[in-house]
Formats: C-alpha cells, sequence, structure tokens
DNA sequence: GTTGGACGTG
C-alpha cells in the first residue's frame, strides 16, 4: 500500500478551503498554518504610501494578523493554480476579491508556498505568504507603472531580497507558539464531512474545516480512498525525477510523465481545454454536473464561485426556462475532471447560502432520463454509462493506434458502438449509490 | 418548478 501523494493541485485547493474558511471564521487561529521562518504579507501601505514589508515567523505573524482585524472577511475566490515546487513544496496563486468587515470587495491576487512539514506526510505548512490588493498596486494610473516597468524588470529580478535574518524572530521569546503548523492534506474525500452546519454565508462551499477550537484537525487520515482511483494524475512515486531535463516546459508539470515516450495522450485526461482551443470540445457528461433549484437571482459568477472548490470548473450556464411564468432555475457546471463531480455527489445534500439545498446529479441525456423514469432503477447504477461520447477524443480512450493524426477521429477499426466495458471503472461503487435524488415529490 | 448545445460514425 503505497500511499500516494495527492497531486499538488488537489493539496492547493484543499488548502484553499480550509485557510478562506478560517480567516472568515476564526481568523484568530490563522497564524496556525504558519512556522517559524514562515513570511507573511498582506497588502496594506506604509506611512510612506509604499507597500507593506512583510513579516517573519508565527508570532510576528499573529500580531500582524490580529492588527488587520479580520472580521466577517469574506473572499470569493475566482481561480486557483498549483504547482509543484522545489523540495516537495506546492505553490498557491489564488486570484480573488475579498471584503472584511462589511467593506466592498477588492480584487487581489495571494501566492502561498507550502512546504512540507516533515514529520508527517502530506501535511504542510504555510512558508510563504504575500497577498497583495490590485489596487494597491496598480493604484489609479497605470499607465504611469506600465510604461516603466517594462525595461526595469531585470532589475528587479536582482535586488535580491536580503533576507531578514529570519531565524531569531522574536527576541520576546516568551511566546513560543504552537510548534507546528496545520494544513494537512485530509479530507478530500468529502464523504463525512458535515453537512452543511451553520450555514457558509461565503461563497465557500459547505463542507469545510471547522475552526480549530481545540486541536488543529491535523490528523485525519482517509488518503486510502483519495484521488487514486482515478487515472494516473500524479502518481509519480516517493522519489521524484530528480532534475529531468526539461522538455520542453518547466512548469510544474511532473516530468516524468511527459516523457513516457507516448503521444500527446499518455495521460487518457488531457484537459481540453488546453489540447485545442480551435474546436469545441464537447465534455463528456461524467464532468458535468447538473444542478437544479437554483436560487432566482444567482448568477454564473456566483455559482462558478461556488463550485470552483471542488474543481477547475471549465464551463458552466444557467438555463432559466422563462416559460409559463415560472421560472426553474437549473443549470450545468462542467469541470475539467470527473473527480469533482463525484465529489460533489458523494457530499449531497449540497446547500448553497446555507440554506437552499441544490439538486445537483450527473448530467444525463433526455434517453437516460426517460429511461429512468419509466423503468425505475432496478438496476442501480449498473455501470457508469461510459464517456460514450461524440468522438470525444478523451473519456478513456486513451493513447493506443491511429488516433494521433488529426486530434479527433474514430479509433480506427473497433467498432464505433462497443462502449468500452469496464470504463468508468473506480468509483462507482460506493460513491452515489446513497443519495438518489427524489426531489419530485408529488 | 428541473437535464443545454452541437459534435458527426460505420
Amino acid at each position: 500500500m503505497v500511499m500516494e501523494k495527492p497531486s499538488p493541485l488537489l493539496v492547493g485547493r484543499e488548502f484553499v478551503r480550509q485557510y478562506y474558511t478560517l480567516l472568515n471564521k476564526a481568523p484568530d487561529f490563522l497564524h496556525r498554518f504558519y512556522g517559524r521562518n514562515s513570511s507573511y504579507v498582506h497588502g496594506g501601505l506604509d506611512s510612506n504610501g509604499k507597500l507593506a514589508e512583510a513579516v517573519y515567523g508565527q508570532a510576528e505573524i499573529h500580531k500582524k494578523v490580529l492588527s488587520l482585524q479580520f472580521q466577517e472577511c469574506h473572499t470569493k475566490i475566482r481561480h486557483v493554480d498549483a504547482h509543484a515546487t522545489l523540495t516537495d513544496g506546492v505553490v498557491v496563486q489564488v486570484l480573488g476579491e475579498l471584503s472584511n468587515n462589511g467593506q466592498p470587495m477588492r480584487k487581489f491576487m495571494q501566492t502561498f508556498v507550502l512546504a512540507p512539514e516533515g514529520s508527517v506526510a502530506n501535511k504542510f505548512y504555510v512558508h510563504n505568504d504575500i497577498f497583495r490588493y490590485e489596487d494597491e498596486v496598480f493604484g489609479d494610473s497605470e499607465a504611469e507603472l506600465d510604461e516603466e516597468s517594462e525595461e526595469e524588470v531585470e532589475e528587479e529580478q536582482e535586488e535580491r531580497q536580503p533576507s531578514p535574518e529570519p531565524l531569531q524572530d522574536s527576541p520576546n521569546s516568551t511566546t513560543y507558539y504552537e510548534p507546528h503548523p496545520t494544513f494537512s492534506w485530509a479530507s478530500v474525500t468529502s464523504k463525512n464531512l458535515p453537512p452543511s452546519g451553520t450555514g457558509p454565508s461565503s461563497g465557500i462551499p459547505p463542507h469545510v474545516v471547522k475552526a480549530p477550537s481545540s486541536q488543529p484537525r491535523a490528523e485525519t487520515k482517509l488518503e486510502s480512498q483519495m484521488a487514486p482511483l482515478r487515472g494516473p494524475r500524479d502518481q509519480r512515486p516517493r522519489d521524484r525525477p530528480a532534475f529531468v531535463q526539461r522538455a520542453s516546459r518547466p512548469d510544474g508539470v511532473a516530468p516524468s510523465e511527459s516523457q513516457t515516450g507516448k503521444p500527446h495522450f499518455s495521460r487518457g485526461e488531457a484537459d481540453p481545454g488546453e489540447m485545442d482551443n480551435r474546436r469545441i470540445i464537447r465534455y463528456p457528461d461524467s464532468h458535468q454536473l447538473f444542478v437544479g433549484n437554483l436560487p432566482h437571482d444567482i448568477d454564473e459568477a456566483e455559482l462558478k464561485d461556488f463550485f470552483m472548490t471542488f474543481g477547475n470548473v471549465v464551463e458552466l450556464r444557467i438555463n432559466t426556462k422563462g416559460v409559463g411564468g415560472k421560472l426553474p432555475n437549473f443549470g450545468f457546471v462542467v469541470f475539467d475532471d470527473s473527480d469533482p463531480v463525484q465529489r460533489i455527489l458523494g457530499a449531497k445534500p449540497i446547500m448553497f447560502r446555507g440554506e437552499v439545498r441544490l439538486n445537483v446529479e450527473e448530467k444525463k441525456t433526455r434517453a437516460v432520463r426517460e429511461r429512468e423514469v419509466r423503468g425505475g432503477d432496478d438496476r442501480r447504477d449498473m455501470g457508469r454509462r461510459g464517456d460514450r461520447g461524440p468522438g470525444g477524443p478523451r473519456g478513456g480512450m486513451v493513447a493506443g493506434s491511429g488516433m494521433m493524426r488529426d486530434g479527433r477521429g474514430p479509433p480506427p477499426r473497433g467498432g464505433m458502438g462497443a462502449p468500452k466495458p469496464g470504463l468508468g471503472s473506480g468509483r462507482g461503487a460506493g460513491g452515489s449509490a446513497e443519495g438518489r435524488f427524489t426531489t419530485q415529490r408529488r
């Protein structure tokens, strides 16, 4: 049983979820994410109007956080990137908007470097936390900055930060803060998550960390059933491929994969969004979530915020049937992977704004729907109807024979109709079995 | 109150 490492993206997302939840619910505990030599800057300008500088060490960070007076701090996360970085760390970049204490939303960018805590696998602390408000950086006049800075880029790089002697940061050594930081890779299985508790007033989905009242919620390990079932996501073994020649792009993509001889399809799950943006790609139903019972005043941005923490939302639309004076609201959220969909289904009931129970289902085609209505579901679930899409280049078909000629194209001789029996594999079993929806009481 | 749109095969 080799415990597999969660992918950087999963780590990043889970961290982001926990971090902003804590920021909202219990900012006084935020410092627990940091370590002795961590750096922290959270926007702000100093007396000269220049961007505020960082503080170092958990104690200073705690002070700083308190001074920032977070209250009812809400964030809307617009985007999260996370890549593996040096020394088994994960670098996470977040773009979003933040509102503290009832003030207006302000756009920000925040970068975290998560470093392995060492003693426990998959446990991280925040080594760097860099937060800037867009308006403080760009100011009102964008022009001046822009034009000048183009050539100054090189200089900036040379100004190596004079590393403000991090080690002994608190002379008042009486404050010995918690020795270890607290983010650990815990639950992504979303089972066993509190259904809603107190409704999330922000855009953060219901299931999240509870504020660490006494303990940092670290030791819940359910790794065994996490990501792996699926595909070859990030299963590079413990040994990292030291310095593999950076084939084409050094950016975070596990090099071991990009080298495995196969043509561009080696993963079987590449994000179509990137691999060709010229063609319109249809995502398989397994990547798509039907969402019913939406409040009518919702807009796509809000819905996207809500689901973004589950995975990468690549497409989303809200469909209002404006017929007959009613407006039943439903929509579709498309992810770049089926995992988020399964996690959402497993996390039912999904509460939105703390009060609305969304009806979430894997998207069905009409044919499937009708069949269900008529026959009931005697055969429960009977294997996922595979991603038998319209020639979708994705799904499980993978590499193999001829299909590299144009990116699209059916498997040559086989037979179109053959659904490939073993396809959906994995999680079908326990996953969605329980809470089949029956909103249609009548 | 509830499941889009457009893809194109042997």
